[in-house]
DNA sequence: GAGCTTAACAACAACTATTGTTGTTTGACA
DNA sequence: TGTCAAACAACAATAGTTGTTGTTAAGCTC
Protein backbone atom coordinates (compact mmCIF):
# COMPACT_ATOMS: atom_id res chain seq x y z
CA UNK A 1 0.00 0.00 0.00
CA UNK A 2 1.45 3.35 -1.22
CA UNK A 3 0.32 6.84 -0.31
CA UNK A 4 -1.26 7.06 -3.11
CA UNK A 5 -3.68 4.13 -2.51
CA UNK A 6 -3.77 4.69 1.27
CA UNK A 7 -5.24 8.74 0.42
CA UNK A 8 -7.58 7.37 -2.09
CA UNK A 9 -9.11 4.48 0.27
CA UNK A 10 -9.69 7.66 2.99
CA UNK A 11 -11.18 9.58 0.59
CA UNK A 12 -13.86 7.18 -0.37
CA UNK A 13 -14.43 6.01 2.80
CA UNK A 14 -14.53 9.80 4.02
CA UNK A 15 -17.26 10.11 1.05
CA UNK A 16 -20.85 9.14 1.57
CA UNK A 17 -22.07 10.14 -1.79
CA UNK A 18 -20.84 7.62 -3.65
CA UNK A 19 -18.00 9.48 -5.60
CA UNK A 20 -17.14 8.90 -9.28
CA UNK A 21 -13.53 8.59 -10.09
CA UNK A 22 -13.17 12.34 -11.14
CA UNK A 23 -14.67 13.08 -7.99
CA UNK A 24 -12.38 11.11 -5.85
CA UNK A 25 -9.20 12.35 -7.93
CA UNK A 26 -10.52 16.05 -7.30
CA UNK A 27 -10.81 15.16 -3.57
CA UNK A 28 -7.16 13.40 -3.70
CA UNK A 29 -5.79 16.24 -5.28
CA UNK A 30 -6.08 18.91 -2.73
CA UNK A 31 -3.03 16.51 -0.95
CA UNK A 32 -1.30 15.36 -3.41
CA UNK A 33 -1.19 17.47 -6.69
CA UNK A 34 0.65 15.69 -8.63
CA UNK A 35 -1.15 12.92 -8.44
CA UNK A 36 -3.08 11.23 -11.93
CA UNK A 37 -6.51 10.74 -12.88
CA UNK A 38 -4.94 7.62 -14.48
CA UNK A 39 -3.61 6.51 -11.13
CA UNK A 40 -7.05 6.89 -9.29
CA UNK A 41 -8.52 4.47 -12.17
CA UNK A 42 -5.94 2.15 -11.55
CA UNK A 43 -6.32 2.04 -7.85
CA UNK A 44 -10.01 2.00 -7.87
CA UNK A 45 -9.76 -1.08 -10.08
CA UNK A 46 -7.39 -2.48 -8.06
CA UNK A 47 -9.55 -1.94 -5.00
CA UNK A 48 -12.70 -3.46 -6.49
CA UNK A 49 -10.57 -6.59 -7.42
CA UNK A 50 -9.53 -6.88 -4.24
CA UNK A 51 -12.70 -6.19 -3.06
CA UNK A 52 -12.71 -3.47 -1.05
CA UNK A 53 -14.90 -1.17 -2.66
CA UNK A 54 -17.52 -1.62 -4.94
CA UNK A 55 -18.38 -0.08 -8.42
CA UNK A 56 -21.69 1.20 -9.24
CA UNK A 57 -23.23 1.16 -13.17
CA UNK A 58 -26.58 2.80 -12.96
CA UNK A 59 -27.18 4.16 -15.91
CA UNK A 60 -25.25 6.21 -18.08
CA UNK A 61 -22.41 8.56 -17.12
CA UNK A 62 -19.25 7.45 -15.21
CA UNK A 63 -18.95 4.72 -12.60
CA UNK A 64 -19.33 5.24 -8.81
CA UNK A 65 -17.31 3.44 -5.99
CA UNK A 66 -18.86 2.29 -2.84
CA UNK A 67 -16.89 1.45 0.13
CA UNK A 68 -18.63 -1.52 0.91
CA UNK A 69 -18.62 -2.72 3.89
CA UNK A 70 -21.48 -4.49 3.84
CA UNK A 71 -23.93 -6.04 0.99
CA UNK A 72 -26.20 -3.40 0.47
CA UNK A 73 -28.76 -1.91 -2.17
CA UNK A 74 -29.43 1.60 -3.62
CA UNK A 75 -31.75 4.50 -4.20
CA UNK A 76 -31.26 6.32 -7.18
CA UNK A 77 -33.09 9.74 -7.71
CA UNK A 78 -33.25 10.22 -11.70
CA UNK A 79 -33.92 13.38 -10.99
CA UNK A 80 -30.80 14.75 -9.24
CA UNK A 81 -28.78 11.77 -9.93
CA UNK A 82 -28.57 11.35 -5.20
CA UNK A 83 -27.99 7.81 -4.52
CA UNK A 84 -28.81 6.16 -1.10
CA UNK A 85 -27.91 3.26 0.87
CA UNK A 86 -30.24 0.74 1.86
CA UNK A 87 -28.52 -2.18 4.23
CA UNK A 88 -32.26 -4.06 4.32
CA UNK A 89 -32.22 -7.65 3.26
CA UNK A 90 -34.69 -9.50 1.26
CA UNK A 91 -34.40 -12.93 1.97
CA UNK A 92 -37.37 -13.51 -0.17
CA UNK A 93 -35.66 -12.05 -3.49
CA UNK A 94 -34.00 -15.36 -4.90
CA UNK A 95 -34.02 -17.32 -8.20
CA UNK A 96 -36.96 -19.41 -9.44
CA UNK A 97 -36.15 -23.07 -9.48
CA UNK A 98 -36.20 -23.51 -13.68
CA UNK A 99 -32.96 -20.68 -13.58
CA UNK A 100 -31.48 -21.71 -10.50
CA UNK A 101 -29.70 -24.68 -11.81
CA UNK A 102 -28.74 -22.81 -15.17
CA UNK A 103 -27.01 -19.70 -13.46
CA UNK A 104 -24.19 -19.60 -10.44
CA UNK A 105 -25.91 -16.36 -8.56
CA UNK A 106 -23.05 -14.85 -6.40
CA UNK A 107 -25.29 -11.24 -5.64
CA UNK A 108 -28.32 -9.94 -6.18
CA UNK A 109 -28.71 -6.21 -6.59
CA UNK A 110 -31.41 -3.99 -6.16
CA UNK A 111 -31.70 -0.65 -7.64
CA UNK A 112 -34.83 1.61 -6.24
CA UNK A 113 -35.35 4.09 -8.90
CA UNK A 114 -37.07 7.54 -7.90
CA UNK A 115 -38.88 10.45 -10.38
CA UNK A 116 -37.51 12.68 -7.53
CA UNK A 117 -36.46 13.17 -3.80
CA UNK A 118 -36.51 15.20 -0.68
CA UNK A 119 -33.63 17.00 -2.04
CA UNK A 120 -34.90 17.68 -5.23
CA UNK A 121 -38.31 18.93 -3.91
CA UNK A 122 -36.50 21.13 -1.07
CA UNK A 123 -33.83 22.55 -3.90
CA UNK A 124 -36.76 23.69 -6.11
CA UNK A 125 -40.07 24.47 -3.82
CA UNK B 1 -43.45 5.96 -37.86
CA UNK B 2 -41.02 5.61 -40.80
CA UNK B 3 -39.61 2.74 -42.36
CA UNK B 4 -36.37 2.69 -40.15
CA UNK B 5 -38.11 3.13 -36.97
CA UNK B 6 -40.69 0.01 -37.46
CA UNK B 7 -37.57 -1.81 -39.23
CA UNK B 8 -35.31 -0.98 -36.05
CA UNK B 9 -38.39 -1.97 -33.77
CA UNK B 10 -39.11 -5.15 -35.30
CA UNK B 11 -35.38 -5.93 -35.19
CA UNK B 12 -35.82 -5.43 -31.21
CA UNK B 13 -38.87 -7.71 -31.15
CA UNK B 14 -37.16 -10.78 -33.23
CA UNK B 15 -34.17 -10.88 -30.80
CA UNK B 16 -34.77 -12.46 -27.54
CA UNK B 17 -30.54 -11.63 -26.51
CA UNK B 18 -31.30 -8.02 -25.70
CA UNK B 19 -29.09 -6.24 -27.92
CA UNK B 20 -26.96 -3.69 -27.67
CA UNK B 21 -26.77 -0.71 -30.63
CA UNK B 22 -24.73 -2.01 -32.75
CA UNK B 23 -26.12 -5.08 -32.84
CA UNK B 24 -29.49 -3.54 -33.78
CA UNK B 25 -27.95 -1.76 -36.99
CA UNK B 26 -26.35 -4.68 -37.77
CA UNK B 27 -29.59 -6.73 -38.24
CA UNK B 28 -31.24 -3.57 -40.08
CA UNK B 29 -28.50 -3.09 -42.38
CA UNK B 30 -29.49 -6.62 -43.85
CA UNK B 31 -32.28 -4.90 -45.10
CA UNK B 32 -31.25 -1.01 -45.07
CA UNK B 33 -27.74 -1.06 -45.93
CA UNK B 34 -27.54 2.72 -45.24
CA UNK B 35 -28.79 3.05 -42.50
CA UNK B 36 -26.28 5.02 -39.66
CA UNK B 37 -25.73 4.05 -36.40
CA UNK B 38 -26.16 7.26 -35.62
CA UNK B 39 -30.01 6.63 -36.90
CA UNK B 40 -30.14 3.54 -34.51
CA UNK B 41 -29.56 5.19 -31.28
CA UNK B 42 -31.23 8.50 -32.22
CA UNK B 43 -34.56 6.03 -32.85
CA UNK B 44 -33.46 3.61 -30.08
CA UNK B 45 -33.07 6.84 -27.36
CA UNK B 46 -36.86 8.20 -29.09
CA UNK B 47 -38.51 4.84 -28.12
CA UNK B 48 -36.87 4.39 -24.71
CA UNK B 49 -38.34 8.01 -23.90
CA UNK B 50 -41.64 6.61 -25.43
CA UNK B 51 -41.90 3.88 -23.19
CA UNK B 52 -41.64 1.29 -25.47
CA UNK B 53 -38.16 -0.11 -24.75
CA UNK B 54 -36.18 -0.39 -21.63
CA UNK B 55 -32.56 0.22 -21.80
CA UNK B 56 -30.15 -2.11 -19.31
CA UNK B 57 -27.10 -0.38 -18.15
CA UNK B 58 -25.83 -3.59 -16.58
CA UNK B 59 -21.66 -2.81 -16.13
CA UNK B 60 -19.43 -1.82 -18.40
CA UNK B 61 -19.88 -1.76 -21.72
CA UNK B 62 -22.35 -0.66 -24.32
CA UNK B 63 -26.33 -0.33 -23.22
CA UNK B 64 -28.85 -3.15 -24.12
CA UNK B 65 -32.22 -2.44 -25.40
CA UNK B 66 -35.05 -4.45 -23.93
CA UNK B 67 -38.44 -5.02 -25.71
CA UNK B 68 -39.84 -4.65 -22.26
CA UNK B 69 -43.54 -5.91 -22.98
CA UNK B 70 -44.23 -6.54 -18.80
CA UNK B 71 -41.85 -5.17 -16.37
CA UNK B 72 -39.44 -7.94 -15.09
CA UNK B 73 -35.81 -8.43 -13.83
CA UNK B 74 -32.55 -9.80 -14.82
CA UNK B 75 -30.51 -12.73 -14.45
CA UNK B 76 -26.75 -11.72 -15.90
CA UNK B 77 -23.76 -14.22 -16.42
CA UNK B 78 -20.93 -12.07 -15.90
CA UNK B 79 -18.95 -14.55 -17.24
CA UNK B 80 -20.06 -14.54 -21.39
CA UNK B 81 -22.43 -12.12 -20.82
CA UNK B 82 -25.68 -13.58 -21.20
CA UNK B 83 -28.42 -11.80 -19.83
CA UNK B 84 -32.08 -13.94 -19.05
CA UNK B 85 -35.73 -11.90 -18.42
CA UNK B 86 -36.72 -13.22 -14.79
CA UNK B 87 -40.91 -12.18 -15.04
CA UNK B 88 -41.13 -13.39 -11.39
CA UNK B 89 -42.54 -10.53 -9.69
CA UNK B 90 -41.04 -9.81 -5.80
CA UNK B 91 -44.29 -8.24 -4.00
CA UNK B 92 -42.32 -8.01 -0.88
CA UNK B 93 -39.59 -5.48 -2.20
CA UNK B 94 -40.18 -2.29 -1.05
CA UNK B 95 -38.16 0.55 0.80
CA UNK B 96 -38.59 1.07 4.45
CA UNK B 97 -40.84 3.67 6.18
CA UNK B 98 -37.67 5.85 6.70
CA UNK B 99 -37.07 6.50 3.13
CA UNK B 100 -40.60 6.03 1.38
CA UNK B 101 -41.43 9.42 2.03
CA UNK B 102 -37.49 10.73 1.29
CA UNK B 103 -37.70 8.83 -2.12
CA UNK B 104 -40.95 8.87 -4.99
CA UNK B 105 -39.99 5.50 -6.24
CA UNK B 106 -40.94 5.01 -10.57
CA UNK B 107 -39.35 1.37 -10.44
CA UNK B 108 -37.51 -1.43 -8.64
CA UNK B 109 -34.91 -3.23 -10.83
CA UNK B 110 -33.40 -6.82 -9.64
CA UNK B 111 -29.94 -8.51 -11.00
CA UNK B 112 -29.04 -11.15 -10.23
CA UNK B 113 -25.37 -11.73 -11.35
CA UNK B 114 -24.05 -15.04 -11.96
CA UNK B 115 -20.67 -16.30 -12.16
CA UNK B 116 -21.31 -18.84 -14.87
CA UNK B 117 -24.04 -20.53 -16.30
CA UNK B 118 -25.22 -23.52 -18.43
CA UNK B 119 -23.87 -21.96 -21.68
CA UNK B 120 -20.52 -21.45 -20.50
CA UNK B 121 -20.08 -24.17 -18.24
CA UNK B 122 -21.20 -26.22 -21.26
CA UNK B 123 -18.94 -24.32 -23.95
CA UNK B 124 -16.17 -25.16 -21.72
CA UNK B 125 -17.00 -29.01 -21.80
C1' DG C 1 -48.18 18.22 -59.76
C1' DA C 2 -45.28 22.58 -57.80
C1' DG C 3 -44.16 24.84 -53.68
C1' DC C 4 -43.96 25.06 -48.67
C1' DT C 5 -43.20 23.13 -44.09
C1' DT C 6 -41.60 19.85 -40.87
C1' DA C 7 -39.64 15.58 -39.18
C1' DA C 8 -36.36 12.20 -39.90
C1' DC C 9 -32.09 10.93 -41.65
C1' DA C 10 -26.93 10.68 -42.85
C1' DA C 11 -22.33 12.31 -42.54
C1' DC C 12 -19.00 14.01 -39.84
C1' DA C 13 -16.95 15.41 -35.92
C1' DA C 14 -16.88 16.03 -31.09
C1' DC C 15 -17.29 14.48 -26.61
C1' DT C 16 -17.06 11.55 -22.15
C1' DA C 17 -15.38 7.82 -19.71
C1' DT C 18 -11.95 4.60 -19.56
C1' DT C 19 -7.83 1.96 -20.69
C1' DG C 20 -3.19 0.75 -23.19
C1' DT C 21 1.53 1.79 -23.41
C1' DT C 22 5.79 3.26 -22.01
C1' DG C 23 9.28 5.56 -19.58
C1' DT C 24 10.27 7.31 -14.82
C1' DT C 25 10.23 7.24 -9.97
C1' DT C 26 10.29 5.01 -5.55
C1' DG C 27 11.32 1.71 -2.13
C1' DA C 28 13.16 -2.89 -0.65
C1' DC C 29 16.96 -5.60 -0.30
C1' DA C 30 21.43 -7.50 -1.07
C1' DT D 1 25.39 1.83 -4.01
C1' DG D 2 23.52 -1.26 -7.62
C1' DT D 3 19.63 -4.01 -8.91
C1' DC D 4 15.00 -5.32 -9.15
C1' DA D 5 10.01 -4.85 -8.94
C1' DA D 6 5.95 -2.31 -8.09
C1' DA D 7 3.64 1.76 -8.63
C1' DC D 8 3.17 5.94 -10.87
C1' DA D 9 2.69 9.77 -14.51
C1' DA D 10 2.34 11.35 -19.16
C1' DC D 11 0.51 10.69 -23.33
C1' DA D 12 -2.27 8.79 -26.52
C1' DA D 13 -5.73 5.75 -27.95
C1' DT D 14 -10.09 3.50 -27.65
C1' DA D 15 -15.24 2.56 -27.05
C1' DG D 16 -19.62 4.26 -26.71
C1' DT D 17 -22.54 7.95 -27.43
C1' DT D 18 -24.14 12.46 -28.74
C1' DG D 19 -24.00 17.35 -31.08
C1' DT D 20 -24.37 19.73 -35.35
C1' DT D 21 -25.63 20.57 -39.83
C1' DG D 22 -27.00 19.90 -44.45
C1' DT D 23 -30.01 16.72 -47.16
C1' DT D 24 -33.88 13.92 -48.04
C1' DA D 25 -38.58 12.49 -47.73
C1' DA D 26 -43.52 12.95 -46.36
C1' DG D 27 -47.62 15.56 -45.77
C1' DC D 28 -50.34 19.50 -46.96
C1' DT D 29 -52.23 23.27 -49.74
C1' DC D 30 -53.53 25.12 -53.81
Amino acid sequence: MTAQRERIFSALHGASDHPTAEAVWSEVRTDMSSISLRTVYQTLNDLVGMGELAQLDIGPGPARFDPMNVPHHHVVCDACGRIADLTVEFPSVGLPDELAGDFDVVSTEIIFRASGCGVCRGAEG
